[in-house]
DNA sequence: TTGCGACTACCCGTTTACCGGTAGTGACAA
DNA sequence: TTGTCACTACCGGTAAACGGGTAGTCGCAA
């Protein structure tokens, strides 16, 4: 019983690339692939794939959110993060989001069939790029997740409006607030998050589609 | 007789998984491969292949100057650019360096084919991707209104460094130039892009994959 | 040659972001 | 009931961004 893979990466010569290295395995078989969040999930719905290999950068949905959703409406699949980034934030967001594996892009081929195996078995596994990656995270601080489950419902409202590039003044006024109060709920996105900037700030919520990219 | 085929892109799983589709092409082999601009150099001077697929991002060197030493050094030797990116500019400066040919990682894998087998007759070759990007330019050199907004390397590199998240200082003292001039180039880039927030920088950056998301 | 544009650098000023506080309200759980 | 937390609002201060000006050097093209 072969394990059927489906790819999700929005480069299509990659993702051929891909199948013809991981087809060369005779375990395994690449049953589909996509360039788009949206379809990876509906791909995922109509054949219940075994294993998803999940870019993060996709038109659509990006693959953090997509991660999220497959993991929840069908817990069955594994998902393997393949991205070109080994930033610890985005290793965090992806395993947080339910991924079972992270392998980046400059691996080698052989650690995504290891995070193949190890998906297939129920257990997770970190290319070395990104286990170094997040060394640095773990011996820092061990507290608690820290996803975007923190984030209340108002601070999400303002962290789009900033990363969409609107003033504190122009967000209060469009939440009917005061532009003090914007203030507050920035600072306390920026405390729970770790970041310094609007920079930071933009690029997170582009990472987890709270604002189109 | 076999095209023999150099592979430089700086993430070794791509590398294998492109070599594992082009050797599908009995007519091909890929000699070699590396991740690294100046090992590019090194391994044209060495090996003598027909034809290097050439990625732009790369350590070392880059892709567009590692093409321009190619092709000063080796005329005969043929460079295919094989970019994730789009944006005019880079295939400007790719063709200006000598490449014979432009194919984005978006495309087909059959496209890449086309790419070689022109390059192998001394023919150039866009991709699609790549020759809508371009009709752009060509069309609206009437200009003005909204132009592609040429940015220089010096300003996209100071892009580069907004949207990661540092301050002008911080940028002035990375790149060794005052940080005045730094907020010179960032106000230059603000005008060209009609943008005026580094919120809206990032978005952009993002967008044309200056930065990760 | 002249002119243009990119890159460099500094001046000025205003606006906004950023980082500390304090404090009242309502919801909800221990 | 008490404690916690999200949301609301304000105060003050420093740092940075933002927008305008001037000006020199350099390479390249008309």
């Amino acid at each position: 019983m072969k394990l059927r893979i489906l790819l999700a990466d929005d480069h299509q010569m990659f993702r051929e690339a891909l199948r013809s290295l991981l087809e060369k395995d005779p375990r395994l078989d690449v049953a589909a692939e996509t360039g788009d969040g949206l379809e990876v999930l509906r791909l995922v719905g109509e054949m219940s794939p075994d294993i998803v290999c999940m870019d993060i950068n996709m038109p659509g949905m990006n693959g953090i959110e997509t991660t999220r959703q497959i993991t929840a409406a069908w817990p069955s699949v594994r998902v393997i993060a393949l991205s070109a980034f080994s930033e610890p934030q985005y290793i965090q967001d992806m395993m947080n989001a339910g991924a079972a594996a992270y392998v980046t892009k400059a691996a080698a081929g052989a650690e995504l069939l290891r995070a193949i195996d190890a998906a297939s078995r129920d257990r997770t596994y970190l290319c070395p790029d990104a286990t170094d990656a997040v060394k640095g995270i773990l011996s820092g601080h061990g507290d608690e997740t820290k996803g975007p489950a923190r984030i209340g419902a108002r601070e999400r409202q303002v962290l789009q409006l900033v990363a969409a590039g609107f003033t504190s003044a122009q967000i209060a006024d469009q939440l009917h607030i005061a532009a003090s109060t914007v203030e507050v709920h920035r600072r306390n996105i920026m405390r729970k998050l770790d970041l310094h900037s609007v920079a930071g700030l933009t690029r997170y919520a582009i990472r987890n589609g709270l604002v189109p990219d």
